[in-house]
RNA sequence: GGAGAGAUGGCUGAGUGGCCGAAAGCGAUCGCCUGCUAAGCGAUUGUACGCCCCUUAAAGGUGUACCGCGGGUUCAAAUCCCGCUCUCUCCGCCA
């Protein structure tokens, strides 16, 4: 959520950035909310501290064992004059929290202002897209083919939307997130985490998912958990409430998790293969980082995702999100898509973001800085690093051969027990 | 699932209605002392939000809230009452 301070400061530039976001905000109602919750706050302290001092006056009037009792009636109309503006303040306290949480992130500068996914800026291409000498086939053929992932039966199991993976198929998935955690914590620094994979109403609040995105969750039945739908959530919320000490951000957290999600809306899009699952596996890259330093983390963070393709030389572009395309709680965000031959197309495999403080202030991350000794609040960043059914995608399609059979990228190997091809026999 | 005990500041831990934002100790920071280290001595040591002062900020002054969370009683609640959450111990069950 933004700074309310910051909202009563600049209402026509927050507006106008919410434009941007193709968004239209009355700041009517927030203004007299805002305004109204002052005068009471104003009102209802003053009399708390009158009250404090009166009564300090009755202990030591009873103590020498005189008549209090006159000042003890004039407290009691004081004393429920204090509930009615405290019940008043908190509805309004309420009101003012729901509009402030449903108001976006303001994109940094460097965002392109644009519709929708059509505007997002190419930032860069990595790899070799030629087509092969025969026809690519898309994943799902070349899985159902080698046996490796059954849709029948995931849905037989549980519904659409969920997949059975068989033999060398859940070994490569299982391969997949061994290697990439390896490589973030042997290489790039990062602190494996395993956290639960059900979190409470406070988590989902703290990043963003709540109250504006419930729909998109899994809810446990009778109780307040919900499923995660990345790993962003409990991994952020490590920190939730925390004063850390300057030296030792930026942290950076790895996890992988399952993630759930309801894919609420996307009825008929992506329907075949395991681009769009209610239930797929991520590795994922969480950061917390002093402000200034937050840019630079957000660069480094996409080249560590960006190092998985590599590594297993899956071509990828990565491309800048503009205004009209970012998430609800991001500032800049960075996809990285890979090819799909299978489809002809580049899929996104990992979204990296900057959320500056967006998150931080509704979790209360925060840092004490040196040189002033005084709290501020971190930036938070996370990414993708990467999908893991996604990659298993990009692999199949992009190392497919003429014959059915797929080669395994030199790198995933040694955590293949050696396996070098999956063919059907 | 049943029975009991508990939750206080960075940590340990006192505090059963007013003098408690909270004793004491530890830790930390600053200063003194010291050839160095240790010891010793002194001071400081939570967070948030208002207001005053001020060109702004800082510093300073002042007010309010916060003793697991939410509600209640009272002129007044860390303290009394109710509900919830979490932790620990014992019993049962279970991978």
């Amino acid at each position: 959520m933004l700074d309310i301070k910051y909202l009563r400061q600049n209402m026509e530039l927050v507006v106008a950035k919410m434009r941007e976001r193709g968004q239209e905000m009355n700041f009517e109602r927030f203004s007299s909310l805002d305004s109204r919750r002052r005068e009471l706050l104003q009102e209802v302290e003053q009399l708390r501290g009158e009250r404090n001092a009166v009564s300090k006056l009755v202990g030591e009037k009873k103590k020498r064992g005189d008549d209090a009792s006159e000042i003890i009636a004039r407290m009691g109309d004081v004393s429920d004059r204090i509930k009615l503006l405290d019940e008043e303040l908190k509805k309004t306290d309420e009101d003012l929290d729901a509009i402030v949480m449903t108001i976006p992130n303001i994109p940094h500068a460097s965002v392109v202002n644009g519709r929708d996914a059509n505007d997002n800026p190419v930032v860069r291409t990595w790899g070799d897209t030629a087509c092969p000498a025969f026809k690519p086939r898309p994943h799902w053929e070349i899985g159902e083919e080698l046996k490796i992932l059954d849709f029948a039966v995931g849905a037989k199991l549980t519904g659409a939307r969920f997949t059975l993976y068989r033999g060398l198929g859940a070994r490569l998935e299982r391969a997949l997130i061994n290697f990439m955690l390896d490589l973030h914590t042997t290489e790039h620094g990062y602190t494996e985490m395993l956290p639960p994979f059900i979190v409470n109403r406070d988590s989902m609040t703290a990043t963003g998912q709540l109250p504006k995105f419930a729909e998109d969750l899994f809810k446990l039945e009778g109780l307040d958990y919900f499923l995660i739908p990345t790993a962003e959530v409990p991994v952020t919320n490590i920190h939730r409430g925390d004063i850390l000490d300057e030296a030792e951000l930026p942290i950076r957290y790895v996890a992988y998790t399952p993630c759930f999600r309801a894919e609420a809306g996307s009825y008929g899009k992506d329907t075949r293969g395991l681009i769009r699952q209610h239930q797929f596996n991520k590795v994922e890259l969480v950061k917390f980082s002093k402000p200034e330093e937050s840019y630079d983390e957000l660069e480094k963070l996409t080249l560590n995702a960006e190092e998985v393709l590599k590594r297993m030389n899956v071509p990828y572009r990565v491309i800048s999100l503009c205004t009209g395309d970012m998430g609800f709680s991001s500032a800049k965000t960075y996809d990285i898509e890979a090819w799909l031959p299978g489809q002809n197309t580049y899929r996104e495999i990992s979204s990296c973001s900057n959320f500056e403080d967006f998150q931080a202030r509704r979790a209360s991350i925060r840092f004490r800085r040196e040189e002033t000794g005084k709290t501020e609040l971190v930036h938070t960043l996370n990414g993708s690093g990467l999908a893991v059914g996604r990659t298993v995608v990009a692999i199949l399609e992009n190392f497919q051969q003429a014959d059915g059979s797929v080669v395994i990228p030199d790198a995933l190997r040694p955590y293949m027990g050696g396996v070098d091809v999956i063919s059907a026999r």
